[in-house]
DNA sequence: GATGAATGAGGATTCATTCAT
DNA sequence: CATGAATGAATCCTCATTCAT
């Protein structure tokens, strides 16, 4: 239902094959956990592959062992992330019928899944400004993001449920990018104060409004969102 | 009426006092046309020093007469591209009693703008990513503009022609972040092929929608949103 | 018995952690020796990381895997030396009984390991007027003599060997300032043709006339001076 | 009477004319100020040409216009404390028929010039590591001023008031060094508090005690210094 | 598989000195 | 004489990647 940060495919991982050997998959496994814990700490350009090592506990041409260069580390490291983000731990189960609730529980999975892993969403977007083939696999996931969204909109334009003077393409497109780039702004900037709650309810609320979703149950929900001096 | 980009002070430029003389004056001038050229060329972390100074056919040593650094030598080149942005060629005016108008106003004169200085704008992100000074110096104008939009949205919220369930501030900061993360991804990444124009309705019409807008009453109100130097 | 230019406690050599294997232990060295062929040829400030990597056989980034910097790698030739200076070759076994003898044997080996490293104690000096954390550490060495021998010059006077009139400490730094500028400007500027034997002879019957040394009782003393690992 | 560090002809000072205006009088003064000022302040290696412009207040390329480069300026401002310790501006008059009495009023001269100077002194050392002619300059103050207290010497032994024993070439040497070490010790880098006093008063002592001086007259001045805990 | 030493390309920066105005 | 901008040589240091043990 958003926007451009973690889906999409990641590219080829992990070019030297995985490991068979037991000592082989736990070297790569704290390998990975090492990657991931200085990339956090150090950022993308100022993380060394002698870091990482040491981090592990292996000697340097072991990673090397495992992964083709600090790129594929980082792209092993995100597949994690997006794993994780692709499969929510709680997945909010809305009613189906109440394009607000659903609207608000993928707003709030997402918001949720972001903050969790804020300090490698900054990455990927740090990264992204770097190399090449990151940015690609981002545009990748934002145009998906927004396709997907931009069926939903469809239908209920469809429905007659939502603004139909909307290019629901584009309406996709600048929804998903509202809610990714609070998310950034923050989690990872850490700018204002709001609540995760009032967050959600807040884009929750621009996006159904930005869509003049009009409710098919008559009972108005005009009381979610609290007036606050929010961030 | 928008976003993060491109206002806030720019930090100290120009240590290195700025010349006197006529002939510091043009190689000033040369060396940053230079370094502008270079940087959008090369992005930022590719530009070299030697590149700039040759590309300003002077000595490398004579960049260092008018810039700290290559970091300095941006925000020389950015406080340029905030200049412009500041003051847009072509003033939309606005029907003043017209929110919605305003909002497009705004909306047209900002993206213009962006698509005008696409490289630049997207080397900023690049940057800021980087060089902590710069993260910071956006953070800042991601508040100010937060800052007036939302007082804008909570004079229409006042005068009743707003959704007054919305938290004004974070409202502000989401339809900014709206706006100028699909600036970046239309000019920046180039994604999609949507014209400026089709961009402008679309974003202003979802803003509008989001704010709940109700363009009816004939009372002629002056202040809903004034026309700013919105960049 | 002397001065200043070559005990004390070195700086902390070898950030860098000394190598396990044998072979780094085998380019350790290397680059060692080859820095002090370059120090003694170019002196400090015109020595360059490049030759002595080269000179050592390495590739310049070698260099950087066994030491911080130009100053450690000083340091480590240094500590060398002053290893050499601590085990004078020929130990000067002198009659403990008679203070004149012990003054001469602690000169003579002091002027010996000076003129043998010469070069380098010289380019101490050099590097003490660059470096502050070697000018402290020439600074203790100089106290540190300064008090071994006030401590051995107090006892002569109490046992009535030595003109009581003087304070010990000063006439302490006092003589071995002597001594070790005499073999500054003897060995390292080269001034004169003095033999070893007549500046040994000179400084020590300078020394013993300083102080007023008056060799006659014969009742024996075991203590007055011993003889110093002296440097 | 003493050593190494002031005396001697200094090479050929401001190669570019001496200014014939009245106006080019007061820039060069300002220059040589200004020299002498930046010289104590950042020590020679650190001393920037623009500073020492800057702070006489002239442009950079004045400073050319009167001196060759670094180097003369520096020796020129060495050439004015030269003068001043050439000409004390008290000229202890000693009693020319008690040697030690002599001793001790040159040693005074000395040793307060030194202190008054002490920065410069302590420059002088620095660059003479640094620079092959200032190098051979402090050689041959050295020889001067070893001739000349050679030469007294030889006449106190053939007066029968000296240690005849003594090479009085070495003796002389190694006297001025041991004096100009201490004023370089004390002064330079600050080691002990000992007072000027009590400094002139040890080396005299040792001075003359070293020599083997048997005071003419029957007076015995056993008392001018007091053991203290000096330094 | 693991080790860790060796490699070496590449760019920023300083500042004494010159010379056109 | 004064000005001050222009010059450009010259060295340090990092760190991803390889490969002999």
């Amino acid at each position: 239902m958003n926007s451009d940060s973690t889906n999409g495919t990641l590219p080829p991982v992990a070019r030297p094959p995985l490991p068979t050997t037991s000592r082989g998959t736990r070297t790569r496994a704290a390998l990975a956990a090492a990657a991931r814990q200085v990339f956090e700490r150090d950022g993308f350009l100022d993380a060394r592959i002698v870091d990482i090592a040491a981090q592990a506990g292996v000697a340097t041409g072991s990673f090397y062992t495992y992964f083709e260069g600090k790129e594929e580390a980082f792209a092993a490291v995100m597949a994690e992330v997006q794993e994780e983000m692709l499969h929510p731990r709680l997945v909010p189960l809305a009613d189906h019928d109440d394009p607000v609730a659903v609207i608000e529980a993928a707003n709030r999975a997402y918001l949720i899944s972001y903050r969790r892993n804020a300090k490698l969403m900054g990455l990927m977007e740090e990264v992204a400004q770097i190399d090449e083939s990151f940015r690609r696999q981002r545009l990748q996931r934002t145009r998906a993001f927004a396709m997907r969204n931009a069926h939903a909109i469809r239908r209920l334009q469809q429905d007659g449920l939502a603004d139909r003077s909307l290019d629901a393409q584009l309406a996709a497109l600048a929804l998903g990018a509202m809610v990714s780039r609070m998310a950034y702004v923050r989690f990872v900037q850490g700018y204002g104060s709001a609540s995760t709650d009032v967050l959600v309810q807040t884009v929750t609320r621009l996006w159904a409004n930005a869509l003049g979703i009009t409710p098919k149950k008559k009972e108005i929900r005009r009381d979610g969102l609290r007036a606050q001096r929010s961030l």
